[in-house]
DNA sequence: TAATCGTGGGA
DNA sequence: TTCCCAAGATT
């Protein structure tokens, strides 16, 4: 192994936690110097910043901590409770696996975390990385946490040209080689603020990186060329027709999506598929909830973008006589920021209430 | 293995 | 506008 200016791992470790102690980031679920860490914290919040950004994760730890600050409380609310509460912050499933694990150590473990990587690994939501987060981090174990900013600074640190996924298990050795012993949990976090804060994926600040001595790619100059990754798959566009129904109270009609799939288990306003060609009214029709109905389109459409493929919703807005004979339920305006809405159909929500009234 | 699964911000 | 991508997990 090569690490440059004669430094071995346990040198770039103590450099890295060095760097770390001394402009520590303040994060809500981050324990100071010192402080024991919460595991319930430590795996709430992990799992939030799965594919997730610090910023908008904040507010969503903030609303959990406050109105289920045990696991016990979390695991004792309903599940679409928790649906709701996660409603805007995307990936739902994490959302029904977070509830699903809750229950599991609230029920059969006395509301207490497994402690190892191994454990952690057989609960519902948890991962490799998220596993190996909260045992380093919450436990102190000495654990190889890889996520995507550890990707990418190993990928410089040794100039690992393959591209990403086949370089993983690569990386992943990397990683270990340079984890220590002690205090594993801060110096993963060092790692992932080395890569979000100066070793990013656009325009990395070397000048100011505390391993810039023995980096490869940075000898080389090309630091902002990795890591390396496979080109991505076009996005399609989908299109729909949904379904704006309102009942002589001033109520719509929403109804539960499938609890698995996309925006799985979450409240939607009733809506044809989603293919890539274009809608007539007629042809959809029959896929509303009162396909006799005559509805009227919207002008406009409700443009979202998946990570898979983009989406085009036209609205069709319709009065229903009376409060029978549709699937579903009737929701009073004022209440849809009650629901298990996902931003998309609060799009329809916000475009329907500027066109409809 | 590769596809699926959200959202918002920045370049 | 469009693309990238962010503390990944699941199937």
């Amino acid at each position: 192994m090569h690490y440059g200016s004669g430094m071995r791992p346990a040198d770039l470790s103590a450099i890295l936690l060095a760097w770390y102690d001394r402009d520590r980031r303040i994060l809500p679920w981050r324990y100071g110097p010192g402080e024991t860490a919460d595991a319930y914290h430590v795996w709430l919040s992990e799992v939030m910043l799965q594919q997730t950004t610090v910023a908008a994760v904040i507010p969503y730890f903030q609303t959990f901590t406050r109105r289920w600050p045990r696991v016990e409380d979390l695991a004792a609310a309903p599940v679409d409770e928790v649906m709701t509460a996660w409603a805007g912050l995307g990936y739902y499933a994490r959302a029904r696996n977070l509830h699903a694990c809750a229950k599991l150590v609230a029920e059969w473990r006395g509301g207490r975390f497994p402690d190892d990587e191994a454990g952690l690994r057989q609960l519902p939501g948890i991962g490799d990385y998220t596993a190996a987060a909260i045992a380093a981090i919450a436990f102190g174990r000495r654990a190889v946490v890889v996520d995507g900013n550890v990707e990418r600074v190993m990928a410089r640190m040794f100039a690992v040209t393959e591209p990403l996924p086949a370089a993983k298990p690569r990386i992943k050795e990397l990683a270990a080689t340079l984890t220590p012993d002690l205090r594993a949990g801060d110096y993963a976090q060092a790692v992932m603020d080395l890569g979000a804060t100066i070793c990013t994926p656009r325009g990395p600040a070397c000048g100011l990186c505390p391993w810039r001595p023995t980096c490869q790619a940075q000898a080389q100059g090309i630091a902002e060329t990795l890591p390396a990754k496979l080109a991505k798959a076009e996005r399609p566009t989908r299109r729909g027709v949904v379904f704006w129904l309102t009942a002589p109270d001033g109520s719509v009609l929403l109804r539960r999506r499938p609890p698995k799939g996309l925006l799985g288990g979450m409240m939607e306003f009733p809506s044809t598929d989603w293919r890539e060609a274009a809608w007539s009214l007629d042809e959809a029709a029959p896929a509303s909830p009162l396909p006799a109905k005559s509805w009227k389109l919207l002008p406009g459409v409700v443009a979202h973008s998946f990570t898979h493929f983009h989406l085009e919703l036209t609205v069709a807005a319709g009065r229903a006589s009376a409060q029978a004979a549709v699937r579903g339920v009737w929701c009073p305006l004022d209440r849809l920021e009650e629901q298990a809405l996902p931003t998309l159909m609060r799009k329809v929500a916000r475009h329907a209430l500027a066109k409809a009234y």
